[in-house]
DNA sequence: CATTAAATATCGTCC
DNA sequence: GGACGATGTTTAATG
């Protein structure tokens, strides 16, 4: 297979929406939100059918580089090399340039499929649906008001009255940091300026960095812990299948 | 290719620390820093030589789930399937088991290579570095002290003085929003408090939500347009590589 | 190891 | 499409 036939091949699975699978000596280019350039080196490259392309390197989590979709690319031989260029067809806009001199294995695969949704759960997401109908274990006396109330600073996760005083509650679904008590600090300051006076501020989550619960003291905002792991065992079982591993 | 005969291989592979990328139909849970489920479907398996574990769906930027490393990783037959579970030996703890029912292609390499390293430009960093050899462009009578002048209550990217005044500027590569707003106003608040009455405050930034816009306003914080983008064209050229792509 | 902030962050949701 | 906040964020830098 020369550098022509394999950009042949890529331009029809391409077309064809097969997901594509290369591992390459390539060098990229990228041009966009940033820039980057690297060397020649061995990598994984996938194209999905969605027009994701996603370039590995041989370690870590994350991608040397990428392109989001929606993309158009184009292949090309160029004397010994594929050239690979795609663009970005929506905001932002990107292009990327993967210069492959050397293919070591090509794979590609038409109809795969994949129905199944990936169903997360013990998010922050959760943590509020759950103290939403739990709201004696943010405080005995809290009466809930709205959810995601949309204040001009932001989103209160709960909102609602502890007696006659307004409360707003923070939620984090781990440790919380400054940033996290400045929020809710800020939300605090706004209410006693443009509500009422006396405001019930308070944070919840499993755990907090000492320089936030200082700053919380300071300010007189409650802190309470509470781990939505520990409370919540909703998880599914993975769903059974009746399809059968086929032995060659 | 039963599945003790491709649990055998897998292991083999792993032991090795070979790149193994397999394409089947699979199920998997996460337990973590949250939980998921996910039923079966097909999709891209890669194990890293670093112990990462990427599951890419068929669509996408990001992972349908994945481990980073270090992970310490079991494979067994279990009946007809294939039954994968890891284990991230440092925090957070996490794991993930994967059930794969069908093996539609199994792909391993040993002895890739790539030594090159990503040159990213065009980042926040840059745009600090380039601004600091060049105050003008933030303020004609900005005299500068330190860069990254650690506070109490962060970092200030640039810090100085304009006249007699203290100044903090504060960057960002792309559009600011109201947190970028937040952080500078808690700079000067700070400044205003500790330092002196009187403080500079600017934002640097490309572009600006009118948000964040309106409260820097408020607060007697000046805005500066500045897109590094436009003044950097350090970008290298890839590394021109000897090797041959061989036809076969 | 914990904290802090940037990132080509990505992603969802609401306006 | 812009703005805003959560994310299994990941990653790097630093004390």
């Amino acid at each position: 297979m020369n550098p022509a036939e394999a950009s042949e091949r890529l331009i029809k699975d391409l077309r064809e929406r097969n997901t594509v699978f290369v591992v390459c000596s390539c060098s990229i280019e990228y041009w966009g939100r940033s820039r980057s350039v690297v060397g020649c080196g061995e990598r994984l490259v996938i194209f999905k059918p969605d027009t994701t392309i996603i370039v590995h390197s041989l370690s870590g989590f994350k991608p040397l580089n990428w392109m989001s979709p929606p993309t158009d690319t184009s292949v090309e031989a160029e004397g010994d090399c594929i050239v690979i260029f795609s663009q970005r067809t929506i905001k932002p806009f990107e292009e990327i340039k993967i210069r492959i001199e050397d293919i070591i294995d090509y794979r590609s695969y038409s109809k795969l499929k994949d129905q199944e949704k990936l169903d997360l759960t013990h998010t922050e997401k959760d943590m509020r649906d759950y103290l939403a109908k739990n709201t004696h274990l943010v405080h005995p006396g809290f009466r809930l008001k709205s959810v995601e109330y949309r204040s001009p600073l932001g989103f209160f996760d709960l909102y609602g009255k502890i007696g006659d005083k307004y409360a707003v509650i923070e939620l984090k679904a781990e440790k919380a940091g400054l940033p996290a008590a400045l929020q809710i600090k800020r939300y605090k300051d706004w209410l006693m300026q443009n509500v009422k006076d006396d405001v019930n501020a308070i944070l919840v989550a499993p755990s907090i960095t000492p320089n936030a619960l200082t700053l919380l003291r300071k300010e007189g905002i409650d802190y309470i812990k509470f781990d939505i792991k520990s409370i919540r065992e909703t998880r599914k079982k993975p769903a059974d299948t009746l399809k059968k591993w086929i032995s060659h």
